[in-house]
DNA sequence: GGAAAATGTACATATATGTGAATTTATCTG
DNA sequence: CAGATAAATTCACATATATGTACATTTTCC
């Protein structure tokens, strides 16, 4: 079940992100359909948090730098080391296509750090955009770092839906291609999960972190290049990481 | 009315913020008090929205660095300009209390800068917390920027009560309050709201922002500093304030 | 290796909560 | 400066929602 008003939080910051600006009581109510009382009741309770106020008399709310105090004592604490950032910031560049850091999260991937292509049409994924762990090529890169205990573990739990053409529908079929993953040296995915897309993703872990990375683009544009990019992926990553023991 | 499942999205992130480690279900749940069923559902809403994921196998969740991405779109529109950081940090070095920046809330101001002093008994104040407008140095000098028709209408929703004995507890007593403190030169609090506490603070319009700047700590240690510690104050915004206009 | 304890998940139901309508307050407009 | 229009608040009630209970799964400990 989801919770209606921790969702409309997320929302009403997620708005305040895009527009950057203070709105009124009326202009937030009416962007998302929601009756003024029950924005009233929301924007009373942000605000006696200390999470809103008025930055000018009548030109509406906006969000205190608490927001940003509080991520930042969160996000201090295991930070992804520099050296993460610069990989996918150069496999971009590289590349001129999406680069990110995975992370799992129960059935599915998260993304953690996202250097989004500069292409009109592009692979569009932020930070926190969530993919099936089992039918996308980031995720597979985290099954890999798994014992097979811990797969089983999380195949019980996935409802196999056929997003595409390629979508492995069986515990089996992506036992599979992660066999087949580890004898190409990659993972790959062409449109598995999402339409037209494709992407090549390889393990990356960090201490005791499973992480993953991934380049991923449209098919026509990715697809033929995907052995490539992926040894571009490997090559960048002996570069940039550490050489000092697992760092 | 209070938001309940909104709060609780706050009081988890500010959770998050404290122990800087990932929680289970089982520990959130039980260190609020909440059931797990209910537990359950917002931890779900969180992770769906993409705000948690769970790092570890099996142990627990923690957010993900979009809370932070997003703080951080949020504040880089009219970000405080650099000198009054500046500015607070020497304010508290020299007096070793507590200096804040505070702008306007409706009835209340809300801190939206802090520098806390080091000693171990102070004035502990959070970015985002807030006290009420006319009972507080830093509100009242928020309120000398107002024109008086402004004044009147913050008035109107003011419920005067009774935080200490030198609370002003109507209307009238305000303005005189703030008229003592224009031939004063700044606003004062002598546990006006909080008790133990005061504080000097002055007027700080940035562009067409009304902010304040205060210095608040312990009575029995400012109080008979808080001339000095308000002429402090006016020095140092003149010292580092930048000279070319109202900037 | 097997039983017990702890944790995580699903669902029906009573109740806390969101909302429509009414009231008050602020802002435009001629 | 009225009178009109729009916005912000309040409040009582029906309903969407939080939770108690039951079940499943995982982990711990002997």
């Amino acid at each position: 079940m989801i919770v209606r008003q921790a969702a409309n939080v997320l929302e009403i910051m997620e708005f305040f992100a895009q527009v950057k600006k203070p709105a009124t009581l009326a202009e937030i109510a009416d962007h998302f359909g929601w009756p003024r009382s029950s924005t009233f009741n929301l924007l009373a309770t942000l605000s006696e948090k200390g999470y809103l106020y008025e930055p000018r008399p009548r030109a509406g709310f906006y969000p205190t730098p608490r927001w940003l105090a509080m991520a930042r004592m969160i996000s201090e604490v295991e930070p992804l080391p520099p050296w993460t950032h610069q990989l996918i910031s150069d496999l971009s560049a590289e590349t001129g296509e999406t680069a990110s850091i995975v992370a799992p999260a129960g059935v599915m991937a998260v993304f953690i750090d996202v250097v989004e292509s500069k292409a009109a049409i592009r692979y569009f994924a932020t930070i926190g955009h969530r993919v099936p762990i089992h039918a996308t090529a980031s995720g597979r890169a985290l099954l890999l770092q798994y014992s097979q205990e811990e797969r089983d573990s999380v195949y019980r739990k996935i409802e196999f839906k056929q997003y595409g053409p390629s979508t492995p529908i069986s515990i089996e079929a992506v036992e599979t291609e992660l066999r087949n993953s580890i004898s190409r040296g990659y993972c790959q995915s062409f449109a598995d999960y999402s339409r037209d897309l494709a992407g090549a993703a390889i393990p990356l872990p960090i201490s005791d972190r499973r992480l993953s990375v991934v380049v991923a683009g449209p098919e026509f544009r990715i697809g033929p290049k995907v052995p490539e990019v992926a040894a571009l992926i490997a090559r960048t990553v002996d570069r940039l990481r550490p050489k000092t023991t697992a760092a």
